[in-house]
DNA sequence: AAATAAATTTAGACGAGTCTAAATTTTCGT
DNA sequence: ACGAAAATTTAGACTCGTCTAAATTTATTT
């Protein structure tokens, strides 16, 4: 019943998933993924179609498109692969995380029956990658969290960094520079109307400045002052 | 200057490269290689002119083709990469050797400047594959080994089974049920000169008879009588 | 050495996935 | 509500890797 998918059909599915979801569940437009896919709106057109043909997604002309439940499925399997092959590279082969998407983008279109369950196993069953995004289960399910943005922190608040918004080597070697991991605590220190930008102390250990554009890709955990 | 290359291309590489080798270093046909690779010889006319462009082989028309230095330097850590992912999903993943070919011919097309050394490292350097077949280190070079044929063996000779000749799951399955491994300690008892087969001690602890086609492929390390 | 068989190449076609350029439909501003 | 702008689709072409059928070359047999 379900079908083996081309690393191109799997690319497609990905990106009307996270276009998806971007615009809150609406449909996703043909100029959109193409964006997304660095690709010709021509060329998604196209694949849409054939997509629409194996029932992956539902098509209306001039409508934009979104997934079938088998669509959405594979779409979610896809992902767990990527980000369990992303905890590999960070975990076992020490690779940085900025790193780890472009190998995984690779290594998420083997097929193999148990080969990601296997990987699960030998992982911990992790439940996020290393940027922090939820790993779903086999079944589709993601782990939800009640994460707010590190510019929304208040004087005196403190959190654990639990993710990013930007995913570009640039921003997280930026991170990387300034000591910020993921699961470091974080606590505001002063916070500057001027520029938007937070003083914070990282860890209990280092004060350092964080402008508002950073604040506004960390997404923190917080923890409630005791 | 190293091109990267398609699947479809490095997967000729590789035949080329194993045809050559079966053949002691002669021309790969196009028949022959049309049988490794599973398609039609005139793909294979078409493909090899395309890698023939490329400087990846030398070709002359009805004559067969070979490979250029670069295609050889190509085609080793093909295998390379395939070896060092067949011992990961071996070691890590506990796969069955009769498993791992075939997810190991799907990873090793992914392409990642230092993913194979890493790999290395964290497998311990290994020098031989799940099925006794040696690892060329990053520069090509392969572990040679004084290996003999199981079959070629005289009573009492001992020795530890270094490899197999067939890779096929059905010879590899039957092995797991006569519990004979890699490293295993093997010990002529009796040879039989009605039907070849051989009556041989395992491990110093089980006693079996094996057939004579078993015996012709099984590569063993023999041990000096001591 | 001619005839036959085997191996190989050529010719022409196809599907997947992509592109550019042109045509069409929808949306938006006024 | 009309025209302009933006989004989308169509048309036609290209590459890659494959195929079948036919033509050609090489090898073998007698």
């Amino acid at each position: 019943m379900t079908k083996t998918l081309s690393p191109a059909e799997e690319n497609y599915l990905k990106a009307i998933y996270k276009t998806g979801e971007r615009l809150n569940g609406a449909n996703a437009g043909t100029n959109a993924l193409a964006a997304e896919l660095q690709t010709t709106p021509a060329s998604v057109t196209d694949m849409i179609k054939r997509l629409s043909e194996k029932n992956l997604v539902f098509y209306e002309k001039y409508k934009g498109s979104s997934l079938t439940l088998e669509g959405s499925a594979l779409a979610k399997s896809l992902i767990r692969r990527h980000r369990i092959w992303e905890v590999f590279l960070f975990e076992k082969l020490r690779y940085g995380w900025e790193e780890v998407h472009d190998i995984a983008e690779q290594l998420e279109h083997v097929h193999s029956p148990d080969l990601i369950d296997r990987l699960d196993v030998l992982l911990g069953r992790p439940r996020f990658d290393p940027h922090g995004d939820p790993i779903p289960d086999a079944e589709g399910n993601f782990t939800q969290r009640e994460l707010i943005l590190l510019s929304e922190m208040s004087c005196g608040a403190s959190g654990t960094v639990a993710g990013v918004d930007e995913h570009t080597p640039i921003f997280l070697r930026q991170l990387d520079a300034l000591k910020i991991k993921l699961h470091s605590a974080l606590k505001i220190i002063d916070r500057f109307e001027f520029d938007g930008s937070m003083q914070i102390l990282i860890d209990g250990l280092r004060e350092t400045s964080v402008s508002e554009k950073i604040g506004r890709n960390l997404f923190i955990l917080p923890v409630l002052a005791g």
